[in-house]
RNA sequence: GGGCGUUUAGCUCAGCGGGAGAGCACUCGGUUUACACCCGAGCGGUCACUGGUUCGAUCCCAGUAACGCCCACCA
């Protein structure tokens, strides 16, 4: 079986990378098996956009999943992770608009809807998905066999069907209204899909009317005015009593406008008085929808005014500057404000300011689907990761409004209703033929209504499937904060729902946004924006992986810095010459462990089984950056800086052939810890420790408790003061590290332990005490320095130690004298201060001698 | 306008009722037969501020300040 290589004598994550990856998917790791008989573990990718590409914010989710699937796969589970891309369909339509625009020199409309769509087809074959490939190089150990797109036709089916039990329950509705349109894009958006953004803008007052039926308006929007169709004010404004019911001329029209009492206005704003523009205002539309009003639109879909008059034509924001000019000249700009500070939505996708705009669209009716969203969290039935994230998820989905679907693009799922020459309308699922003569609706979905379906449609809803039957509900969803509302919560809604009631995923980790070294957002206009494939050509997937989990706590945003991806590499170079001197040391993972081995060995085998159990732990609990610090810490300098130099000492001796073994094991079972996080180095090194097939299906450590072995930590934590001290020493004495000095060893440690560590040999016949150490624990260490001795630094030295010892000492006697303390504190506590007191007074006596024995000068 | 979060060593962050921690950075010393992508030894903090609770507060409570985020139709 042993077909242990030789490893290279140096790193080079490049090298070894790519091989093992494909190796990986040949032999067929990633592919999930339903009829393993083994218990699922599943999860599926936030799909990325069919437009993206890798970015830092990709690495880090990905980088966590890879992991937790990993170690799943190690514990015995049938794994599934699913791969995936969405549509984007504003995205690619204004990418296929802009690279048609370019080559051709023709816009949408000069193509059938038909050739359009194939156009964005042939884009997505030839352009789309870079991103796939990016994440071979990350190393996700995903089934590529599952892989889907939201617009394939199974995805297809799914939404057509969903459509209509939504569309059949009532739950699905087509209504006018005031709905966020971007006039770029030219396309309804949803709540979501817009930014509010505080920006400096004017409030300007304008009179309306002449003389006693006369009133002042503020706006921030005075271009609307040509379509306003009423004034209102509080019914309870004194102010204005007398107005209420009567009418007003309309600046630069000949209209004449109601003045209407409505509660919604608030009389300590602005003058108290409000335009009411029902077709490009939302509260307009519900003021105009309360009294009746007409609602004429005036600006087009590219917020260009369409109101006759001599502002016809102009731009929305032209028509803002030159109503304000016409107003003024005529008199009837009262106040203007200016800066005044207002929140300003914009389209998410392309920055416009978004327009209101009266108009006919598919809606879900929220209601009760939500409710059921809700409780599911409430219930805990899903678990959300960190809990101080619930409150996010409950402020959206316990208030969420009537999510609009419709979207006037041509590259998405079209919506499956169809009208009939009569106009009547009607839904029609994937295998029915609407009758001949009736026309589809000509919108698509928002690309979040297919998204939504993705925990089921990917396993082949609403066919039975097998895969339907063992992966959902998923296991976990990974997932950043900022896209709970976006996606989490919509899948909800819908897994919920065509489900019956079972959810999509059982726990959602949420993880926070990856920013600079100082903090701030990533952005293209701040310039900060890193490429993770830049860091992987340089360092390694496992180097940028590693990093990014080490910053990984639950729900904060985390900093990323090249420095930090060059440390983690040093610390996978640091487990390969680690690995590299088990090897040429004879390590070895055959064979069972020693029964009685010597203290050393049951103190590394006893640290190794609390590493496990820890691990375990905080995998449960998702904190990344905690499971990093645990393992980085055991491996550097638990395992190297410790254990593998005082192992150095017992291969050369007779413990020998224990030594390997358990050398061998120690790392075997880090190897093992480590690989969800970084597969790669990981499995170099293993299969050339152990000479096994590959560490993806090795099994996961158990945590062996049986191994615990305080008295050998005490041993051990005893054995690190009286070196540390000694190198202290040396340091402080000025002792050149390679320098070997006879000394005599006395006390509780063995002293070959310490020779072998502080390079000290043992007397000769003709040695003399020069100085003398004495250590907290009873140790004592006689050096022959057969030079001058630096009495001035030793002296220094002590006389630092003594004041903290002194310091120590009156601290815990202050407490003692607190009849209080002493009286109510828990027993162990006051003990526990007894002991200090005790340790102090013993390093004071200690260090006195030390000091009285220090020859004068 | 509501709500949430953060404030701990130069930087990025853990800790969250009983002795202030890590990584990086910094200083000093090093050709120690795995590793200079390294080894060894160090320096560095009235835990934002003010009150309160407690025998005891970085940790709990209240308030203040700064920063950040989410939600929101005050034109």
């Amino acid at each position: 079986m042993s077909e242990r290589s030789e490893l290279p004598s140096q790193y080079h994550p490049a090298e070894i990378e790519g091989p093992l990856y494909e190796r990986w998917v040949e032999r067929g790791y990633f592919t999930a098996d339903p009829k393993s008989g083994k218990a699922p573990f599943s999860l599926v990718i936030p799909p990325p956009n069919v437009t993206g590409s890798l970015h830092i914010g990709h690495a880090l989710e990905q980088s966590m999943m890879d992991a937790l699937t990993r170690r799943a796969r190690m514990q015995g589970y049938d794994t599934l992770w699913l791969p995936g891309m969405d549509h984007a369909s504003i995205a690619v339509q204004n990418l296929v608009e802009r690279q048609l625009a370019e080559t051709e020199g023709k816009s949408r409309t000069d193509y059938t809807r038909e050739e359009f769509v194939a156009k964005a087809w042939e884009w997505k074959e030839r352009y789309g998905g870079q991103i796939l490939g990016q994440m071979r190089r990350l190393g996700d150990g995903v089934d590529w066999s599952r892989e889907r797109f939201t617009m394939d036709e199974g995805l297809s089916r799914a939404v057509q069907t969903i459509f209509k039990r939504l569309y059949d329950d009532d739950l699905i509705y087509r209504a006018e209204r005031i709905i966020n349109w971007c006039p770029r894009d030219l396309t309804a958006l949803s709540d979501a899909e817009v930014d509010h953004v505080d920006e400096p803008g004017e409030l300007v007052s304008i009179r309306y009317g002449d003389g006693d039926t006369s009133i002042v308006v503020a706006t921030t929007r005075p271009e609307t005015m040509l379509g306003d169709t009423a004034v209102a004010v509080h019914p309870d404004d004194e102010r204005y009593k007398h107005l209420v019911g009567k009418e007003v001329a309309l600046p630069m029209t000949n209209r004449r406008i109601p003045i209407v009492a409505d509660e919604h206005v608030d009389p300590v704003f602005g003058t108290g008085a409000v335009k009411v523009t029902p077709a490009h205002d939302p509260n307009d539309f519900e003021i105009g929808m309360r009294h009746h009003l007409p609602m004429p639109t005036i600006l087009d879909e590219r917020g260009v005014i369409v109101a006759p008059g001599p502002f016809a034509g102009l731009d929305r924001m032209e028509a803002r500057y030159a109503i304000v000019a016409a107003l003024r000249e005529d008199g009837r700009i009262v106040a203007e404000k200016r800066p005044y500070l207002h929140a300003v939505g914009h389209c998410s996708r392309c920055d416009t300011i978004v327009e209101p705009r009266l108009s006919l669209q598919w809606w879900v009716r929220v209601e009760r689907l939500a409710k059921a969203a809700g409780d599911a969290v409430r219930e805990g039935r899903v678990v959300i990761e960190p809990a101080s994230m619930q409150a996010r998820y409950f402020q959206w989905v316990d208030n969420l409004r009537d999510w609009c679907i419709s979207r006037q693009l041509w590259w998405g799922h079209r919506i499956p209703v169809w009208y009939s020459p009569d106009g009547d309308e009607e839904s029609f699922g994937p295998d029915e033929t609407p009758p001949p003569g009736w026309t589809q609706d000509e919108d698509v979905l928002d690309t979040w209504f297919s998204s939504a379906l993705w925990p089921f449609s990917t396993l082949g809803w609403p066919e039975d499937t097998e895969d339907l039957r063992t992966y959902y509900p998923t296991t976990v969803l990974v997932t950043g904060y900022d896209i709970l509302f976006f996606w989490v919560v919509r899948m909800m809604l819908f897994g919920l729902y065509a489900m019956d009631g079972e959810v999509p995923f059982r726990t959602v980790v949420l993880h926070g946004l990856v920013r600079d070294s100082s903090g701030k957002k990533m952005s293209k206009s701040r310039g900060n924006v890193v490429d993770p494939l830049l860091w992987i050509d340089a360092y390694g997937a496992d180097a940028v992986r590693l990093s990014l989990l080490q910053g990984a706590n639950p729900g904060a945003d985390q900093a990323i810095n090249e420095e930090w991806v060059v440390g983690t590499r040093n610390f996978n170079t640091k487990l390969w010459n680690a690995t590299r001197f088990a090897l040429m040391s004879g390590a070895t993972t055959e064979g069972p462990l020693p029964a009685d081995p010597g203290v050393v060995d049951a103190w590394i085998l006893s640290e190794l089984q609390a590493v496990v159990t820890e691990v375990d732990a905080l995998y449960e609990r998702y904190e990344f950056a905690k499971i990093v610090d645990v393992l980085y810490h055991f491996a550097w300098n638990t395992v190297c800086d410790w254990y593998i130099e005082l192992a150095k000492f017992a291969l050369a001796g007779e413990r020998r052939a224990e030594t390997q073994r358990v050398l061998g094991e120690v790392l075997d079972v880090l190897l093992r810890l480590l690989h969800p996080m970084i597969p790669f180095v990981t499995e170099t090194l293993w299969t050339a420790l152990t000479g096994g097939e590959s560490l993806v299906i090795a099994d996961w450590p158990k945590a062996e408790t049986e191994r615990a072995d305080a008295d050998a930590g005490t041993y051990i934590q005893q054995l690190m003061e009286v070196v540390t001290e000694g190198r202290r020493f040396r340091s402080d004495q000025g002792i050149k590290p390679a320098q070997r000095i006879p000394a005599v060893i006395r006390g509780v440690v063995n002293p070959d332990h310490v020779r072998s560590l502080l390079r000290l040999d043992p007397p000769g016949p003709e040695f003399a005490v020069t100085a003398t150490l004495t250590l907290s624990g009873g140790d004592v260490i006689e050096f022959d320095l057969s030079g001058a001795v630096d009495v001035a630094a030793e002296r220094g030295r002590l006389l630092k130690d003594r004041a903290a010892a002194e310091k120590e000492r009156a601290a815990n006697a202050g407490k003692l004298a607190n009849d209080e303390f002493v009286s109510k504190a828990p027993d162990a506590v006051v003990a526990k201060v007894r002991d200090r007191l005790a340790a102090a007074d013993a390093d004071l006596a200690r260090i006195d001698a030390a000091l009285d024995k220090l020859p004068t000068q």
